[in-house]
DNA sequence: TTAAATTTTGAGACTCATTTGCATAAAACT
DNA sequence: AGTTTTATGCAAATGAGTCTCAAAATTTAA
């Protein structure tokens, strides 16, 4: 937690930005959500502990969250962009269920390797990525028609 | 071109639908597009050749063709779905440029295999997949600042 | 430490992709 | 042909995300 914010605050500091009460509140409460969480969600999590922040700042700091590299948009669920922070790095496939909107999260460390790989071939250079495959989890299976 | 009208006829009729001037309309147009299109770019791409479809028809359709198996919702960029039509099954990764845009396509056999062994090891039946990078092309990576 | 300058915030207006309701049109059925 | 059913187009509605702007907080200058 400490760690986070302290990255956070260098990365603030780097760009002449600040730390301000409310980047305090959203960095706190997204490294307490360890879901996918969407940007309402996460405003209802703030506003449940009374120490409001506007939806529309929420928005502003999404993208220095991400740039600082300690959130990454995750992926897109009924037309919500869903977001899940980042400690270290581990990187995973989300398998989402169409009927029942489960998410299953995947590690996959092969993965890792054939992407940098390809990036190498193609000189890309990689800042993040997903992989997402959308299907019917076990339960969902049975329940037919 | 008529295989692909094909099996649109035979998924529709077996959904009690029916193929109509419109919906030949679109099917025609998607296959004949090879980008990553918008509903918008292919209302225009059918505007252009006088052969009128409503924008909301185009979105009704879209559904179908992808339940159909013929057309895939394969990236969102600038708040935008885009799709793109499958033939057959060359699934691939995107490499998106966060500054120019530009979409690279690579065609990834060795992900299929790894992904059908998760699928099976946590008894999920995949639909589609997508498997996303963005970052930086070579081109953009040049230009600095 | 007060005053001026700068940055950030919150509230609500706005945008724009997508969805929906409804009246009309096309298709299938009798 | 007339009736029922389904599909279409238009225009209005929706809703996530963005933007504006005045007020609030923070920083800098004096």
């Amino acid at each position: 937690m400490e760690n986070e914010m302290k990255i956070f605050k260098d990365f603030l500091v780097s760009k002449s930005l600040k730390l301000t009460r409310p980047r305090k509140i959203i960095l706190r409460e997204v490294f307490q959500n360890h879901d996918h969480f969407t940007v309402d969600e996460l405003f209802e999590q703030i506003r449940e502990k009374h120490s409001n922040v506007s939806r529309a700042t929420i928005y502003r700091t999404m993208p220095l969250l991400i740039d600082a590299g300690l959130l990454k948009q995750s992926l897109r669920c009924e037309a919500k962009d869903r977001y899940e922070h980042i400690y270290g790095h581990e990187k995973h496939l989300h398998f989402i269920c169409d009927r029942c909107g489960k998410i299953i999260e995947i590690e996959l460390k092969q993965l890792e390797n054939i992407l940098n790989d390809m990036a190498k071939e193609y000189d890309f250079k990689i800042r993040e990525y997903n992989l997402g495959a959308r299907g019917l989890c076990k339960e969902c299976q049975k329940k037919t028609e």
